[in-house]
DNA sequence: TTTCATGCAAAAGTTTTGCAACCCC
DNA sequence: GGGGTTGCAAAACTTTTGCATGAAA
C-alpha cells in the first residue's frame, strides 16, 4: 500500500461524510499509512506525538467511525484489537511468537472463488471477510 | 459433527494427559458437542444446570487446557469469545445480525490449496488458521 | 502423598458511555 | 447557530489471577 497524502485521507473522509477535524485527520492518516496492523494504544502512541491532549475515548470513537465508513477494518484478538486498512481481498500472516500481522495477497484468486461459491449457492450474503493464518513468521521460526 | 459420549470425551483427555474431574468432563462435552459456537457465558449457564457451583473462572481454565490441547478453538470478537470444536479446515459464517455462526466446508480444497502455498514459499510457518465470511444468513437476509 | 483443579473474590485491561465545553460546517 | 466532536472521568464487561480448600492420580 503507497502512503497516502493528508489531502487523499481528507478527501476520503469527505467523500464518506464524515466531519473533518484535525485529530480525526491525524487519526485517520496514522491508521491508513500504518502497515503494521496497529492497536488503539498503537495509534493513541503515535498520534500523541502532535495532539498531546488526545484520549483513548477519542481513538475509539474514531475508529469506529472509519470502520462503518469502509475505511478500516477491525481485527478482534484475545489480548486487543488490531486495526487493517487494507481493504483489498488478502489473507493476514499472524505470528504467533512476535505478533507481527503481515497481510498477503497470494491466494486471493482461491478467495474470490470461494466467495463466489458461498454467495452463489444463496445460503448467504456475504458483506465482508476475515482471514488469518497464525504460525510463525520467518524471523521467528528462524529463532529455534 | 456428531455427538460425542462422555467416554468419548473421556478418552479425548486422557489421550491429552488432562486430569479428569466431573466439571472438566461436563464443560468439555457441552462445548464439544454444542455446534452453535457458544461463548464462555453459554456455556456456564449449560453446565450450571448440572454444576450449580461451578464459576465462570473454571470455565475460562478449562477452555484454556482445551485449546492448548488442541480440542476446542477460540475465536475472539469484538464483544466475546465463541468457541470452536470443529478442528477440520472449514471456514465460519457469521451472521453480523443474529449473530449465528456456522462451519462451512464448502471451499475447503482451495482452503488447502491457499496454505499448501503459502508454507511451500518458506516464508511462514503455518500451525493453524481462521477463516470467517461476515454477512446475513438464510433467515436475516429474508427479513428485509 | 503430592500435584493439580475448584470456588470465591478481587484485579486487570480493553472498550464504552455520559457530559460539558468547544469546534466544524 | 446547530449539531457533531473532543477531552475527561467513570463505568461496563470480559478475562485473568491469587489463594485456601478439596479432589484426582
Amino acid at each position: 500500500m503507497d502512503v497516502l497524502t493528508t489531502l487523499d485521507i481528507s478527501k476520503k473522509l469527505r467523500d464518506q461524510g464524515i466531519r473533518l477535524t484535525p485529530q480525526r485527520l491525524a487519526i485517520a492518516e496514522v491508521v491508513i499509512n500504518s502497515a503494521d496492523h496497529p492497536t488503539a494504544r498503537d495509534i493513541y502512541a503515535r498520534v500523541r506525538e502532535f495532539f498531546p491532549y488526545l484520549t483513548l475515548a477519542t481513538i475509539y470513537s474514531t475508529l469506529s467511525i472509519l470502520e462503518t465508513a469502509g475505511l478500516v477494518a477491525q481485527l478482534p484478538f484475545q489480548k486487543e484489537s488490531r486495526y487493517d486498512s487494507n481493504n483489498t481481498l488478502h489473507l493476514n500472516l499472524v505470528c504467533t511468537k512476535c505478533e507481527s500481522i503481515v497481510d498477503c495477497d497470494s491466494g486471493s484468486s482461491y478467495l474470490s472463488r470461494i466467495k463466489k461459491k458461498i454467495q452463489d449457492s444463496g445460503l448467504f450474503q456475504i458483506k465482508y471477510q476475515r482471514f488469518d493464518i497464525y504460525g510463525l513468521c520467518e524471523t521467528c521460526s528462524k529463532q529455534f
